[in-house]
RNA sequence: GCCUGGGUGGCGGAAUUGGUAGACGCGCAGGACUUAAAAUCCUGUGGUCAUUACGACCGUGCGGGUUCGAUUCCCGCCCUAGGUACCA
C-alpha cells in the first residue's frame, strides 16, 4: 500500500464527522481544557495559507490535550456582522445574509480539507437571532447598571434609585458623566423624564451628546480603536470630530480593573503594554485657576504639580465650552476666526501637522494659585478637549509644546527646573524646553531646591490642604462608542417614548433584524432600519435606528460556546462552573486595542452581575504571527514583450513585474503557462539563462493584487492536510512573521512518506512484534520528550524537526518494531491526524487515537554509556573524546591530559587551566 | 519621539539554566538505480586561504566589556517589523 493522502484523509474526516469524535460534554470525571480560537470575519476571499495558521497551532495543542486524559472544548465560529457583506448589498442589492451565508459555506468547506478538531454542534454565528439575543440582552443589563466606586463594581441601577429616593446623590461614588448635585426632595420632585435623563448619566451603556468620530463615506460613527491615523481602519476612510447623540458604553468605569487584571494574565509582555499604553493611567492632581474679574474656575490636570510656579500662560482646548465665557468682547471677532479655522481642518490635519504653531488670546487672565500671579488665557488646538479638563497649565520651560507656542507668541518662560549637574540659565537663550523628570526646583517659592519628586508629592499635599484642588488619577481610556448607523449588525433593544429611551422586556427577545429595501440611509438621513417597515415596539413606540458594532458580537462568544444551544441563558452555571473561562486563546495581536479589550470588559461586568464565575475571559494569550507572501517578479524590457531572466537583467532597460506564483517553481518560471495566464503575454520573448526564465523574489504581504496568494485548498490537494498542518508549523516560531514559501513543503512531504514506509515493504504491512533495541527506545524516548516539551512551549516548529530526526535514526536502525512505531505515530498524531489515525487502524486498533494516551517518556533509556567530551583550547573545539559517562571531572582530566591529541596542542605552551564540566566539556586554557 | 519584538549560511530556521554555532528542511553540486525520466537512496554543502595529507584563519548587525569559555550576560550604537503619540 502506498501513502494515498487523498483516501486517507477523505476517508478520515468522514468518520470523525460521522462518530462525533470531537464533540464534548460536561464530564465531571475529567479535568477541562478550554482552547480557543478567534473566530474569523467569513469575508468572501475565503482564506489563505496565512489563516490557518493559529487554528492549526490550536489544533495540535488541543489534540494534545485530549491525548493527556483531558476533556478539551475546542469550538469554532463566525463573526459574520460586518461592514464588507453590506457594502456588497449597497453595491450589488443582494442580501447580506446570503452572502454571509455563502461564505461562511466556503470557509466551512476550507476548514473541514484540514482536518480540525472542532466541535461543530457548538458553532454559533453572531447575526443569528438566536445568538444576537444573548448580545441584545447583555446590553439591557448595562443601560440597567450603574458602577459604585464604594465597592468597585458593577450594580443594578435599583440600588442607585433607592439611594436617590432616600438621600439624593451627594454621598453617591459612581462613575458618571458631570452632573450637579441633588437632594432627596429634588429626586422625588422630578417628573419620569426628568429622572431618566438624569439616570443616563449613570448607566453603563448610555445615551449621550458626545465627541464621536463620524466617518462621511461609511455613514457611521466609529470607536477609537476603528480609528487610525485619522482614517477608517476598514477602508481608508477620513474620519472627521462631530457631536452626536450616541450610545456609549461606559468602559472607563472599568480602566483600573482593566489594567490592575493585566498582571494575572499569561499574556505576551508586548499586548499588555499595548492594553497600558491604550488605558493610559496618569497620577496627577487637578487643580483650580480663578479668573480675574470672573466666577469662572479654571479646572487643569496635571502630572507635574512641582512645575506650577514656572506656569506663565494656561490655554483651552478650541472646543472647551470656557471659551465662549472668557472671551472678552474685544477678542471676540479674533477668537471666532480662530475657532472656524480650526473646524475646518480635519483630524488628521491636526495630526499631521503637529509642527505649526497657532492661538489666540481670550483677553482674560487667570490667577495662579499659588504665586496670585496674573497669567494670560490662550485657545490653542495642541491642547484637546478629549483629554483631562481641556483646559491645561502651560510650563514652557519644560515642556516641549509650551516652549514653541511661548515662542510663536512671545510669551514670557520662567525655569524652575534644573537638571543635576547643571546650572540655572537665561531661558532667552534656549533653543528648546528642558523635558527633565528630575532635578532640582528653583524659583518656585516653598518647594525651591527640593528634587522633581519631592516637590510633586509635596506640591499635591499643600494643593488638597489649601483647597485648590485635588490629587487625580486620569485615564486616556475613552467610553465606547457603541451605535453604527449601519444595517449589518445586532438592533439595538431600544424603543424611544417622549424621546427617552426604555428597554424591551427580555421576554421580547431577541428583536430581530428587520428586511429593507435598500441598505443606504433614507432620504432624511435616518440609518438604513429607518426604512423598515413598522419598525416599531408594540407597534407604537420607535425602536432606535442604529445598530452595533462588530466588537458587540465578538465580546462574549467564548460564554456561549459553553452552551450554546441555552434559549434561556446566555450560559447555564453548571456549564460555566464546568468551562469557567478560556484556557488558551489564539489569534492576531491586531486585536490588542479593540475585541481583547472589549472582551475584557465584557466578561468583568458580567462578573459583577454575578453571571460568570471568572473576572478574566482569556488566561493565556497566544499572538499568531502574520503568514507573509513571497512574490515572484518577472522582467519586461521596457516598451517590449521580451523578458528578460533575472541573471541578465544589469544589460538591459527593464520593467519589474509581479507574476503569480503560481507558475514559477523554485524561482524559475513555467514559460508556457505564463504565455497561457494573460492574453497580453500570449506572445511574449524571453532571453533566458541556461536554458531557463529565473525570477526575482521578495517577501510582502500576501494579497491578490501581488500574485502571491496561496490557497490551502491547493495544498490539500496536492500534498494533503498532514503536510500541510506540519508545513505551517515547520516554517518557523509561531509567534513570529515569516514568508509562505510553496517550495519547502516537499521536505516534510517526504518525511510522512517515509513514516509510512517504517511501516510498510514494498506495500506490505510489516512490523515486527520483537521487543526494541536499546538505541530504538532511545530514538522514541528522546522524541516523546522532545514533543512534550515542544508542545507545551508552543514551540511547533522544533517539534516537526524532532521528528524527522526520529524518522530519519528509525529509518537508519531498519526498525519495524511495533513497541516503537504505534508510540510514535500517537504522538505525532496531534500534528498529522489522518495519516496517524491510518496506520494506527491499519495495526489492529479498534477505536480512533484520539482516544489513546499520549506515551511517557522513560529517562532511563536516554542515559548514555558515552559521552562524546568536546575539548577546547582556550575556547575552541579541536578534538572530540570519547569517556565513559560515570567519568567523574579529575578522571577526564586525567583521561584528556593523557590522550595524543592533546600533547599536540599543548606543545610548546603550559597548561595554566584545566575547566572539566562533568557531561559538557572540557576546556584547557594555555599560555 | 516613546514602547515591544527581531537581526545567525543562497533561503526558512536550530542551539530550553553561558559549554561542540549552523540541528532539521529547502536549494545547489556529485553519485547509485533506470533505455530515459520521475520517484527513491547515498555523499558533499558558512566564508577565505591552502589543497600533499594533516589543515589554518575568520565568522551569529556594529563597537566595547565581564568570563576558562558569549548567538546567550552587561554598556554604547546601527538597521528592521509592529504598536503608539500634541495625553499635559
Amino acid at each position: 500500500m502506498e501513502y494515498n493522502f487523498k483516501e486517507i484523509e477523505k476517508k478520515w474526516q468522514q468518520y470523525w464527522a460521522d462518530n462525533k469524535i470531537y464533540a464534548v460534554e460536561i464530564n465531571h470525571q475529567k479535568p477541562k481544557y478550554y482552547v480557543l480560537d478567534m473566530f474569523p470575519y467569513p469575508s468572501g476571499a475565503g482564506l489563505h495559507v496565512g489563516h490557518p495558521l493559529g487554528y492549526i497551532a490550536s489544533d495540535i495543542y488541543s489534540r494534545y490535550k485530549r491525548l493527556k486524559g483531558f476533556n478539551v472544548l475546542h469550538p469554532m465560529g463566525y463573526d459574520a456582522f460586518g461592514l464588507p457583506a453590506e457594502q456588497y448589498a449597497i453595491q450589488t442589492g443582494q442580501h447580506p445574509a446570503v452572502t454571509t451565508e455563502e461564505n461562511i459555506a466556503r470557509y466551512r468547506q476550507q476548514l473541514d480539507k484540514i482536518g480540525f478538531a472542532y466541535d461543530w454542534d457548538r458553532e454559533v454565528r453572531t447575526c443569528d437571532a438566536h445568538y444576537y439575543h444573548w448580545t441584545q440582552w447583555a446590553f439591557i443589563k448595562m443601560f440597567h447598571s450603574w458602577y459604585n466606586k464604594a465597592t468597585d463594581k458593577a450594580e443594578p441601577i435599583e440600588t442607585l434609585i433607592a439611594t436617590f429616593v432616600r438621600e439624593g446623590n451627594a454621598n453617591v461614588k459612581a462613575v458618571c458623566s458631570q452632573l450637579t448635585t441633588f437632594t432627596a426632595n429634588h429626586w422625588n420632585a422630578y417628573s419620569e423624564k426628568e429622572q431618566q435623563q438624569l439616570l443616563l448619566n449613570y448607566r453603563l451603556a448610555y445615551l449621550a451628546d458626545t465627541m464621536v468620530n463620524w466617518c462621511p463615506a461609511l455613514g457611521t460613527v466609529l470607536a477609537n480603536d476603528e480609528v487610525k491615523d485619522g482614517l477608517s481602519e476598514r477602508g481608508g476612510h477620513p474620519v472627521v470630530q462631530k457631536e452626536m447623540k450616541q450610545w456609549s458604553l461606559r468602559i472607563s468605569a472599568y480602566a483600573q480593573r482593566l489594567l490592575d487584571g493585566l498582571d494575572r494574565i499569561d499574556w505576551s509582555e508586548s499586548i499588555k503594554e499595548i492594553q497600558k499604553n491604550w488605558i493610559g493611567r496618569s497620577e496627577g492632581a487637578e487643580m483650580l485657576f480663578p479668573v480675574k474679574d470672573s466666577d469662572v474656575v479654571l479646572e487643569i490636570f496635571t502630572t507635574r504639580a512641582d512645575t506650577v510656579f514656572g506656569v506663565t500662560f494656561m490655554v483651552l482646548a478650541p472646543e472647551s465650552e470656557l471659551v465662549a465665557k472668557l472671551t472678552k468682547p474685544e477678542m471676540q471677532a479674533q477668537v471666532n476666526e480662530y475657532l472656524e479655522a480650526t473646524k475646518l481642518r480635519s483630524e488628521r490635519e491636526r495630526m499631521a501637522d503637529v509642527k505649526t504653531v497657532s492661538g489666540v488670546f481670550t483677553g482674560s487672565y487667570a490667577i495662579n494659585p499659588l504665586t496670585s500671579e496674573q497669567i494670560p488665557v490662550w485657545i490653542s488646538d495642541y491642547v484637546l478637549a478629549g483629554y483631562g479638563t481641556g483646559a491645561i497649565m502651560a510650563v514652557p520651560a519644560h515642556d516641549s509644546r509650551d516652549f514653541k507656542f511661548a515662542r510663536h507668541f512671545g510669551l514670557p518662560i520662567t525655569q524652575v527646573v534644573v537638571p543635576e549637574g547643571e546650572t540655572e540659565s537665561d531661558t532667552a537663550l534656549w533653543n528648546e524646553s528642558i523635558d527633565s523628570k528630575t532635578g532640582t526646583m528653583v524659583n518656585s517659592g516653598f518647594i525651591t531646591g527640593l528634587t522633581v519628586i519631592e516637590a510633586i508629592k509635596k506640591t499635591k499635599t499643600y494643593i488638597e490642604q489649601n483647597k485648590l484642588g485635588k490629587v487625580k488619577v486620569n485615564y486616556r481610556l475613552r467610553d465606547a462608542i457603541f451605535s453604527r448607523q449601519r444595517y449589518w449588525g445586532e438592533p439595538f433593544p431600544i424603543f424611544y417614548k417622549e424621546g427617552l429611551p426604555y428597554t424591551v422586556a427580555e421576554t421580547d427577545l431577541p428583536i430581530l433584524l428587520p428586511d429593507v429595501d435598500k441598505y443606504l440611509p433614507t432620504e432624511t438621513g435616518e440609518p438604513p432600519l429607518g426604512r423598515a417597515t413598522n419598525w416599531k415596539y408594540k407597534d407604537t413606540y420607535p425602536y432606535e435606528m442604529s445598530t452595533m458594532p462588530g466588537f458587540a458580537g465578538s465580546s462574549a462568544y467564548y460564554f456561549r460556546y459553553m452552551d450554546p444551544k441555552n434559549s434561556s441563558e446566555l450560559v447555564s452555571s453548571e456549564a460555566n462552573k464546568y468551562w469557567k473561562s478560556v484556557d488558551l486563546y489564539l489569534g492576531g495581536s491586531e486585536h490588542a486595542t479593540g475585541h481583547l479589550i472589549y472582551s475584557r470588559f465584557w466578561c468583568k461586568f458580567l462578573f459583577d452581575l454575578g453571571i460568570v464565575t471568572e473576572d478574566e475571559p482569556f488566561k493565556k494569550l497566544i499572538n499568531q504571527g502574520m503568514i507573509q507572501g513571497r512574490s515572484n517578479f518577472v522582467y519586461r524590457k521596457v516598451g517590449t514583450n521580451v523578458f528578460v531572466s533575472k541573471g541578465l537583467i544589469s544589460q538591459h532597460e527593464v520593467q519589474e513585474i509581479h507574476v503569480d506564483v503560481n507558475i514559477v517553481k523554485n524561482d524559475e518560471l513555467d514559460v508556457e503557462a505564463f504565455k497561457a495566464w494573460r492574453q497580453e503575454y500570449a506572445q511574449a520573448e524571453f532571453i533566458l539563462e541556461n536554458g531557463k526564465y529565473i525570477c526575482g523574489w521578495a517577501v510582502e504581504k500576501m494579497s491578490k493584487s501581488k500574485y502571491n496568494v496561496v490557497n490551502p485548498d491547493l495544498m490539500c490537494d496536492q500534498y494533503g492536510a498532514d503536510t500541510l498542518r506540519l508545513y505551517e508549523m515547520f516554517l518557523g516560531p509561531l509567534e513570529l512573521s515569516k514568508p509562505w514559501d510553496t517550495n519547502g513543503i516537499d521536505g516534510v512531504y517526504k518525511f510522512l512518506r517515509k513514516l509510512w514506509n517504517l511501516f510498510y515493504k514494498d506495500g506490505v504491512l510489516t512490523l515486527s512484534p520483537e521487543a526494541a533495541t536499546k538505541d530504538e527506545l532511545k530514538t522514541l524516548h528522546k522524541t516523546i520528550k522532545k514533543i512534550k516539551e515542544d508542545i507545551e512551549n508552543f514551540s511547533f516548529n522544533t517539534s516537526v524537526s524532532a521528528f524527522m530526526i526520529c524518522v530519519n535514526e528509525l529509518q537508519q536502525q531498519k526498525c519495524n518494531k511495533r513497541a516503537v512505531l504505534e508510540q510514535l505515530i500517537v504522538t505525532l498524531a496531534p500534528f498529522a491526524p489522518h495519516i496517524t489515525e491510518e496506520l494506527w487502524r491499519n495495526i489492529g486498533n479498534t477505536d480512533t487515537i484520539f482516544n489513546a494516551t499520549f506515551p511517557e517518556f522513560n529517562e532511563s533509556y536516554l542515559k548514555e554509556d558515552s559521552i562524546h567530551y568536546p575539548v577546547s583550547f582556550n575556547g575552541k573545539m579541536r578534538f572530540k573524546l570519547e569517556i565513559d559517562s560515570a567519568a567523574d571531572a579529575k578522571t577526564v582530566e586525567k583521561i584528556v591530559l593523557e590522550n595524543e591529541q592533546t600533547g599536540k596542542w599543548t606543545e610548546g605552551k603550559s597548561i595554566a587551566k584545566i575547566i572539566v564540566v562533568p557531561g559538557k566539556i572540557v576546556n584547557i586554557v594555555l599560555k
